[in-house]
DNA sequence: TTTCCCAAGCTTTTT
DNA sequence: GCTTGGGAAA
């Protein structure tokens, strides 16, 4: 164990007074863990108490106290929060934190890795996988040991990714989680074990990383190679991690080692907002926090500044609720405001029209569009909401619905960027090669062990015997990738060419819908005159996705700034002058998955406690009465568990009432929807509805 | 072996 | 409403 000896600074180096008025500007507790000294701090921060501000301050304060800035790392749970902070803070203190490392665990075990890659038997110019191609080499391997045709029904793709990506998230053995979450998958142990086994060696033999292995093989690195482990550490002279209550056992790992050779460690978070338990978070970390960092100093901020003290009441008696018990009131100096509203609508089109009208409402009162938020658990909430927006053309950003990377046509596209990265990569291999006619599953096999079998350019062709069904479908393919390769062509000459290539294959295998996929290609383009270079840009799109409306939005971007549709997960870390949640259901909030498990139920609670508490001044809870499913057709809705019974004074109840004559829905004037009244209970709808 | 067609099954939240 | 899987024709 090497002495630990610490410096005390260089006092040629005279302290500049500082410019900002930490004292002024922040109060007693956000200022106590501004300025804290080096160590372990962990900062326990409620809903809208100024968490953000306290870091961002903690950030300038560190830089103006002489750390370089390059030598903060900053951790946060979505690049969007990353950039926002850095972003408020370079504000601060003009551009002077704009070298602090920053991002998500996953971006910054990415950087780490690239550059130790060699050391764990990786190429240079490994490739990341998403879920649903981790879910393509599991189909593959899957076939492979014919365990398709298995008597007993065995997991389907993207149940295995989701049993292996919670094993390595959780940190516990497959067994495990069978017992504990698949049941009904035990009998397959031992060849899921095996299974398990096969993907990790594709993973290595094609050069290919998930997100899991991201923070995994980092971790493995250091463990493997302690020199590059205290030389990344050394500089983390001060780690910074937002969210910590949704960090789960492996970034709980890496907090550690980041900071093993300073030990400055500073972690805020709120365990009543711990909302990513699907994905192995454990909110228990944030108590476990002074046990792994001894002499930690604890400090709460309970003072709240975003809210009213109505919409307070509410969230204070929703987390109540929960079976475990938060030591959290929420309270507030801010004076007065309207209760939150619940409003029950006929059906999910009466509910969109109502959070249409009243945005249009708020919107002539002055509140901007961007302060105003609509909030659901699940992006098919918003499907009736769209309609209506789109209808009163009412611009609007979704946040947490399909990414672009995600879109078929788009990841066919990627598919061809990630080979020229990386010949090896397998499962883009194989996506490319099947787009080719007269090639299916078993010839593109044949071809991939060929293809990445090791050759001096694996980007010719040479004799081989290629059944002439497709030989010049492949001519044509190699011939894109050998000149899009040709060194020296830009990332957007690269795109271009294979833009080009592509787009009739698009329109053959699209045929119903390729229009609107070409437009898509318009914009993967566009965002590849950004990107750097491919292996950056390759990076980001597997790691800041980006939103398809956030990109329509931009292209309008002389217009007003959108509303905000979002999941409540995505919401995290925001606020809003005005939110709405809509389809606040039980089955929908909770969601039905979470019905027979406590610990579940208490993560939709929080949910819901998160979603409340992103309000500033107005909040309305919406649902719709009767809802249509695919299969059962209509049927009676039951509000949320959690709003129901809640006491009117602290929930208010509201009617919609339909104005003059009855019109029928499709006819319905955008405008025909009146102000709600008010103290009616609630439950009761005013005839004349078309039902 | 590919491709097309039909039936079955399922569907949250994110890096 | 969409993906996935199985079966049969080309």
């Amino acid at each position: 164990m090497a002495r630990r000896f610490v410096l005390k600074p260089d006092p040629s180096a005279a302290p500049s007074p500082l410019t900002l008025d930490y004292a002024g500007d922040l109060n007693p507790q956000q200022h106590a863990a501004a300025t804290a000294p080096g160590g372990p701090v962990l900062v326990v921060a409620g809903a809208g108490t100024g968490k953000t501000r306290t870091l961002i301050y903690r950030l300038a304060y560190l830089v103006e106290t002489g750390t370089p800035p390059e030598q903060i790392v900053l951790l946060t749970f979505t690049r969007r929060a990353a950039r926002e902070m850095l972003t408020r803070a370079a504000a601060l203190l003009d551009g002077r934190c704009s070298r602090v490392q920053g991002g998500t665990f996953h971006a910054f075990c990415l950087a780490i890795l690239r550059q130790h890659a060699p050391r764990l038997g990786l190429p240079a110019h490994f490739t990341i996988l998403d879920a649903a191609d981790a879910a393509d080499v599991l189909d593959v391997l899957r076939t492979a040991r014919g365990l398709h045709r298995a008597a007993r029904r065995f997991p389907r793709k993207r149940t295995l990714q989701a049993i292996f990506s919670a094993a390595t998230n959780r940190g516990l053995a497959l067994e495990e989680i069978l017992a504990e979450s698949y049941p009904q998958f035990e009998a397959y142990r031992d060849t899921l074990d095996a299974l398990q086994q096969d993907y990790a060696d594709y993973k290595q033999r094609h050069g290919l990383l998930d997100y899991d292995d991201l923070l995994h093989r980092t971790l493995t690195l250091f463990e493997r190679h302690p020199d590059v482990r205290d030389q990344v550490s050394a500089r983390c002279r001060h780690v910074l991690v937002d969210e910590y209550q949704d960090t789960n056992r492996l970034q709980a790992a890496l907090v550690t080692q980041f900071a093993h050779v300073h030990g400055n460690v500073m972690a805020v978070g709120d365990d009543a907002q711990s909302i990513y338990r699907f994905r192995g978070a454990d909110f228990r970390n944030i108590f476990a926090f002074p046990e792994r960092f001894p002499g930690t100093r604890v400090l709460k901020l309970e003072h709240n500044y975003r809210s009213t003290q109505p919409i307070l009441d509410l969230a204070n008696h929703v987390l109540g609720r929960a079976t475990r018990k938060y030591e959290k009131h929420l309270f507030t100096d801010v004076r007065g405001g309207e209760p939150p509203a619940l409003v029950p609508a006929p059906d999910a089109r009466y509910e969109a029209r109502f959070v249409a009208q009243v945005v249009l409402e708020l919107r002539e009162q002055g509140v901007p569009l961007r302060r105003i938020a609509v909030l659901f658990r699940s992006s098919a909430n918003a499907y009736e909401l769209e309609v209506e927006l789109n209808r009163r053309n009412i611009p609007f950003v979704k946040y947490g619905g399909l990414k672009l990377s995600e879109a078929a046509h788009i990841k066919d596209l990627v598919a061809h960027l990630r080979v020229l990265e990386n010949p090896q990569d397998a499962v883009a291999w194989n996506r490319i090669l099947q787009l080719l006619e007269g090639i299916g599953p078993k010839t593109a096999a044949d071809l991939i062990a060929w293809l990445t079998a090791a050759r001096d350019d694996p980007f010719r062709l040479e004799e081989r015997p290629f059944a002439p069904r497709y030989v010049e479908a492949l001519k044509a393919l190699f011939e894109t990738l050998r000149a899009a390769r040709q060194p020296g062509v830009p990332l957007p000459a690269q795109v271009e060419r294979l833009v080009a290539y592509y787009e009739p294959i698009c329109r053959r295998v699209y045929y119903e819908d390729y229009p609107r996929r070409l437009q898509d290609l318009e914009h993967f383009l566009a965002l590849a005159e950004h990107a750097g270079d491919r292996a950056a840009f390759l990076a980001s799109l597997a790691l800041d996705p980006v939103e398809l409306t956030a990109l329509e939005a931009e292209a309008r971007a002389d217009d007003e700034p959108p509303l905000v549709l979002s999941t409540i997960h995505s919401a995290k870390g925001l606020e809003f002058n005005t939110v709405f949640v809509i389809h606040a259901l039980d089955g929908v909030l909770p969601s039905g998955y979470a019905l027979k498990d406590p610990d579940a139920l208490d993560e939709e609670l929080r949910l819901l406690y998160v979603a409340v508490t992103r309000a500033e001044e107005r909040l309305f809870i919406t649902y719709p009465m009767l809802r249509y499913q695919r299969y059962q057709g209509e049927y009676l809705t039951r509000p949320s568990r959690f709003i129901d019974g809640v006491p009117e004074r602290l929930l208010e109840p509201w009617t919609l009432v339909e104005e003059g004559p009855p019109a029928l829905p499709d006819a319905a004037p955008p405008e025909a929807l009146p102000g709600a009244s008010d103290g009616t209970r609630g439950d009761e709808i005013d005839d004349g509805l078309p039902f």
